[in-house]
DNA sequence: CGTCCTATTGACAGGCTTCAAGGAACGTGG
DNA sequence: CCACGTTCCTTGAAGCCTGTCAATAGGACG
């Protein structure tokens, strides 16, 4: 159940084997989103909190005039609405990017375990507060990158990270994204994604061609993204004192 | 001591006076920073976390070629390094932007006080929350808003966020940033937030002069924006369950 | 086989940056 | 008290990066 998000828990966190059963227990059965279906909307209260199991999702934000921003890009293992735990409204909506299985915890009984066992409520607000270096990083990368760096460093990011799930080979992985997707979280268009990732095909730093990213030169691609993957906190939760 | 961050949290939050009261007491006499100075460092691993009781910091991110990002502007009452509670090194720098008041608490004594009164953990997890969704406004703007909307939502959200503090009055507030730091914050050149004003002054929308800003009609920039106070989570912590 | 969605490419426009220079405000030291 | 340096604001000119509009092609799918 879940199994993917249980895991980086164990591995990255400090819960031990009884806290992350009671976690596990509280958790619903699966259930299958199709592409482009709403998890939960922007203003809503939250009820209960989403975990990606598998496929792609996204939190998005949408502005007056009808364009849209994708703050983060989710993958299997990922809380899709952390925040859901201790605000009263989401500022944000999440969507499926892909046809994607997700698990569900009620929200007041998710509070309630934390009540009782507080190394869960360390976990959680952990999750909580690397997804906020995420976020950072890429305001970083919408306020200073160029799109050409964006988009490299969009790949890099979705690389080293599908590593820590098992989902990449060194050299590329699956993405089953649009080049509109894309632009929605980088703030750009479909066009200049395209023409971007055209110009990197034609330089061989990468492809992003039916649905797969091929990386050749990993190590060029991330200098040309500067790219560095110091903010994903991929050591994990060592150094919070029990 | 630390007045308006106790004021803030017994506002906000659901703490109880004797829970205000530990925090107090762990909380170090103020200390005074010069302009420019920074309080903490990229990369740094957190021992003190900063509160800033006057003045005005930001988060800061720097870039490999010499560019930075202001991911955060900071004002009294604000939690500078939240983040350094629970991770093992800070993804930002906290600069002060003006000369500023900040009083600093013990990382471990703080986890320790949090592990005694789980409220505190709660109240300071809201906090971090919050941030995060001011954070992912901003990104937001940076992807998807023109300067001019940019610049007009910054100046809403700090009058916004001014008068939480008793700060602002309803035709404006003192902002002592210069027209760089407010392009460092929004992704743009000091020269394009200099025009963007220019033309804001000449419109009649509003002028930030003398480090002052004055809104004649706060709806009418306001709708300029796009901006709606949702995201600030004025109406504190209620809703989370004791 | 038609339909829809996505990718691709071109032409053009415009927002924002860059480079540059002058002026105002302010503190500092002689 | 004034000369001077520094910082910030202001404005102009030129150019590039990215957006907008538009048209075509290709694939998936019923």
């Amino acid at each position: 159940m879940a199994s993917v998000f249980l895991a980086r828990l164990r591995a990255k966190t400090p819960l031990q084997a009884h806290e992350i059963n009671a976690l596990a227990e509280i958790l619903s059965v699966h259930r299958l989103f199709p592409g482009d279906r709403p998890l939960t909307t922007e203003g809503d209260r939250p009820q209960r909190l989403h975990i990606l199991v598998g496929g792609w999702a996204a939190r998005v934000k949408w502005l007056a005039d009808g364009r849209r921003h994708l703050s983060a890009i989710l993958m299997a293992g990922d809380l899709c609405d952390i925040d859901g735990l201790y605000l009263q409204r989401y500022d944000y909506g999440v969507v499926a990017l892909s046809p994607c299985v997700v698990a569900m915890v009620d929200r007041d009984r998710l509070l309630a375990l934390c009540d009782r066992m507080p190394a869960i409520a360390r976990a959680l607000s952990w999750l909580g507060f690397v997804d906020n270096a995420l976020l950072n990083e890429a305001a970083a990368s919408l306020a200073r990158r160029s799109a050409r760096q964006r988009v490299a460093h969009l790949m890099c990011e979705l690389h080293a990270r599908l590593e820590t799930v098992g989902c990449a080979s060194p050299d590329g992985y699956d993405l089953p994204l649009s080049q509109e997707q894309v632009g929605d979280a980088l703030g750009l268009t479909a066009v200049h994604v395209n023409r971007t990732l055209a110009r990197f095909r034609k330089e061989g730093l990468m492809t992003f061609t039916g649905r797969r990213v091929v990386v050749p030169d990993r190590f060029a691609l991330e200098r040309e993204a500067g790219f560095s993957p110091a903010y994903l906190h991929l050591e994990g939760m060592r150094g919070v004192p029990a």
